[in-house]
DNA sequence: TGTACATCAGTGAACGCGCGTTCACTGATGTAC
DNA sequence: TGTACATCAGTGAACGCGCGTTCACTGATGTAC
């Protein structure tokens, strides 16, 4: 493989230079217009300005396309979480309430990706890849529910790994239900971020986490 | 419209006979067999034992069939949670947990119209009905919230609808995380339900819900 | 530095396929008299 | 009760369309000497 170095910004290489992140930058530009259906190979291709044939260099279908936006996603979702952690900088408490507000801010502003990510049917055990970079994510939240466990007297710790997953899963109700941009989604008298951030509080609470002081 | 009476389990009518269930019967096992995008109207159609153009003599189009199994899913799990409240018999808080483990039980049990209902893209602003029949859904736990809530000194009460989205959400992200026969789905060390049933005790005792005496 | 060759990203034409949709029709059922 | 007519669910053939996929190709780029 020969490399042209991509300045930032520059795109360059071969005919089309890039195709590969032509094709999906246009394949996620189209999810986020039409949804996770809402595209076939070809109007990936056509998108890009190329053939139908051209894209059967780089994925050997859609769904391959497909994954690789998935796994991106995760890599890109970890990677944002793994920042708002920051380590349980200030305090965990306080880290901890970003993690989540990350995670809304990842699926309000990436739709396209979130929907790959999560609504895509990608099969796991086709692209074990999208399943480990989704485990590296889920990790990131596991590792912060951990460190703030530990901030309780040790035989008042809560699971961390059952923990990790009520988080989880509240944040990824409130994100697929109110969280997106979508003109069909029913409004509620609240941003989700707050509902979110309410929901957090109420549920530390109930565990017994001491907040900040 | 001549009413031929449908015995339990008997089905009579023109020449096929209620193609218009049928046809929605066919559309759900091909939903819970290949996800929501996984049928076409002609494979409805097909699976009914009619001819292509045989479904336009009772839906417009693909979106109107799925939007009527929708609609149907929600009167079904509006239903569902209603019976599961049952007034809040015995108690409140009894009864609740009983609402949570419904929605979780519909979603295992129901993967095609649970499918129908929230990922299939049903515009709601072109099928109001199906909104109203979600919102109806939606106000049994609503409902339950409030009784909940009643049970608790007025000043300390929260508000019954922040309350009922916080658990909607929740209820909503352990089941398309992890309520689903789906075998593609990452296994977790605990059972769905059971992982609901923490987090609701959590959040209650979170909101300083009393316990049953 | 120049030349001949190898590599390989993208072309464009072609194919078979199944879909959505239409149409005039047929034939069973319902009903007016 | 019988007959003539109206209704309307379902037929089957037809259409245009765009998709996925293949193929031999071309032509720009990279490289060995």
């Amino acid at each position: 493989m020969t490399w042209h170095k991509d300045g930032p910004g520059g795109r360059r290489g071969y005919h089309h230079g890039n195709l590969r992140e032509a094709l999906i930058a246009a394949a996620l530009e189209l999810i986020s217009k039409k949804g996770p259906a809402g595209f076939t190979f070809a109007d990936a291709a056509r998108a890009a300005g190329v053939s139908p044939a051209a894209p059967y260099r780089h994925f050997r279908d859609r769904d391959a396309l497909m994954a690789d936006i998935a796994r991106r996603g995760f890599d890109a979702f970890a990677e944002a979480l793994s920042r708002a952690w920051d380590n349980g900088r200030p305090t965990p408490r306080a880290a901890f309430e970003r993690v989540g507000r990350v995670y809304l801010d990842f699926a309000a502003k990436e739709p396209a990706q979130f929907s790959a990510m999560f609504e895509s049917s990608v099969s796991l055990g086709e692209y074990p890849d999208v399943r480990e970079a989704g485990d590296r994510a889920f990790n990131v939240l596991r590792q912060a529910c951990e460190a703030l466990a530990a901030t309780m007297p040790k035989d008042k710790r809560p699971p961390s790994l059952m923990m990790a997953l009520h988080i989880w899963s509240l944040s990824h109700g409130i994100a697929t239900l109110f969280g997106r941009g979508d003109a069909a989604r029913r409004p509620i008298p609240m941003s989700p971020a707050d509902l979110l951030e309410a929901a957090v509080l109420i549920y530390l609470d109930g565990l017994g986490v001491p907040p900040d002081k």
